[in-house]
DNA sequence: GAGTTTGGGAGAGCAGTGCTCTCGAAAACA
DNA sequence: TGTTTTCGAGAGCACTGCTCTCCCAAACTC
């Protein structure tokens, strides 16, 4: 299975836990409602399972609060049950363990992040496709830069002895991808024919081309060999770029005016995009 | 203190501990003799300091394999303590903590990588300035394939509550980019005058202007602003595109052609960065 | 309404972690 | 030979993830 893809029926598959907001309002237990709605089982919410749904919501913004201040590693389900006002081994009714819960707030995070960079790129009209572009590429610097350890444990070294289980993760882990490459897509689609000339493309050979390939079948774009071998630098040359200065390699002075360097890379990349 | 800069006198104010040879080899004593040789301080060496320098040693080999076999987060100092034979208090005689053992191993890491990065440029001949940024590229790409965790802890995450000393550090960690800068720095001197044009960079603003001015007087460097942005820019990406390979971030199956689309990527690279 | 089921909090316990302290022996030095 | 220094061992503290048992109260069933 391709990562990029979107996996069908996956939503069906979910327990209830994973359908809580995002934003961790109190109001969890009615995601509970929502899911049950959507695979037409219209369950009346029984006093224990609202009760259980709110804790788990309280247990995620918790941890949510945890994994901002002090990052992935230092993550610990002991210091969310005294937050919670409960002793340790009673979370363990609601999450499975650690990972459990670290998978919970992965996909919390990815889905915060992919909510603002839709947000930021439907302020920009559909023909504005260099405008989706920066706008994208701001927002997800914008969140990276408030929430550096969650973006950490998306973006950064993985979590040594943790597998994210892809079949909860990988929907909203492509989000942000995917709405890069709708935009560039979308670009392409309408300058059909009457783009400007770029350099001679270096050749892509055949084992590369058919990677290419399946991603195009996937995801249903028109974009050429040439175009997503640029497409893809371009998606981890931004996160590089992010990852850099959220991550303080840049050290701490080298860099006064770092607002004006991530838009002079913007602006390149936006080019290597062919958006310009 | 600019963090690109190569830090005066470091080596004198540096420790037995931090001049051990990078990779670990038993006579680690004798890195003291040369350290002590540098300084002109001819000092005839204990039996005691020489067992020292040899536990020392050991305790950064054994710590770079639980490092490179579990990461950054679960290297612990008992463990290292149990495989060096001894119980875990006693390793306290030569580390002063857990952190210092990480600033130990970071700047190791930073050294080996350095290493392999220099030895691949000097493969190459000093003309010929895009076949040593390739070499540099893919030497970076090869270490970090083959030491992902210890990749992880220099380019990834930062590890909760570590904060690596400046003092220690800078030096080694900056190796790759002033290798980066110095191959383009050649490249510019070599071709004063006679370089394609290339399409209007966007203009720099004053503050980023007297960033790349202090970088210029920093490493006595002559590129222009135009250059320095789209340099750093290569940099960020460069590390990127490899974080994205080491973390998994482009899932299991998306890309089998890994070595090409990276191949792909640096040439892209290397034409934004002027070598063409 | 009475009886039964079940959900879940409390607490003890195990094995691991970083780190500190004291004690004693051996090695190095004077 | 006697003194000083070095350093390993071991106990102990506070923390971690996680398991198990106990037991009460809320919820469900008849």
């Amino acid at each position: 299975m391709l990562w990029f893809f979107w996996i069908r029926g996956m939503l069906d598959g979910m327990s209830p836990a994973d359908s809580i907001d995002s934003d961790g309002s109190p109001d969890a237990a009615d995601a509970t409602d929502a899911a049950d709605a959507r695979r037409g089982t219209a369950r009346p919410l029984t006093p224990r399972a609202r009760a259980r749904a709110r804790t788990i919501a309280d247990i995620i913004r918790l941890g949510r609060e945890h994994l901002a201040k002090d990052g992935a590693a230092a993550l610990s389900l002991r210091a969310v049950a005294r937050d919670l006002g409960v002793v340790s081994s009673a979370v363990y009714r609601y999450v499975e363990s650690r990972d459990e819960l670290l998978t919970l707030l992965l996909v919390d995070a990815y889905n915060e992040l992919g909510d603002a960079v839709d947000a930021a790129v439907a302020t920009r009209p559909e023909s504005d496709h260099r405008g989706r572009f920066d706008a994208l590429a701001y927002a997800v610097r914008s969140w990276a830069l408030s929430e550096p350890a969650r973006y950490g444990l998306l973006f950064g070294s993985p979590v040594p002895g943790y597998k994210a289980p892809a079949e909860r993760t990988t929907e909203p882990g492509t989000r942000v991808v995917r709405a890069l490459i709708g935009v560039v897509d979308d670009a392409y689609r309408s300058a059909a024919g009457r783009l400007p000339a770029q350099p001679e493309p270096p050749a892509v050979g055949p084992a590369l081309h058919a990677d290419f390939e399946a991603i195009r079948d996937g995801l249903g774009i028109v974009l050429s060999d040439a175009v997503l071998a640029r497409g893809t630098l371009v998606w981890t040359a931004l996160f590089g770029t992010i990852s850099f200065e959220v991550f303080g390699q840049y050290g701490p002075d080298t860099f006064g005016a770092r607002d004006e360097l991530f838009g002079q890379h913007v602006e390149h990349l936006a080019r290597l995009a062919g958006l310009d």
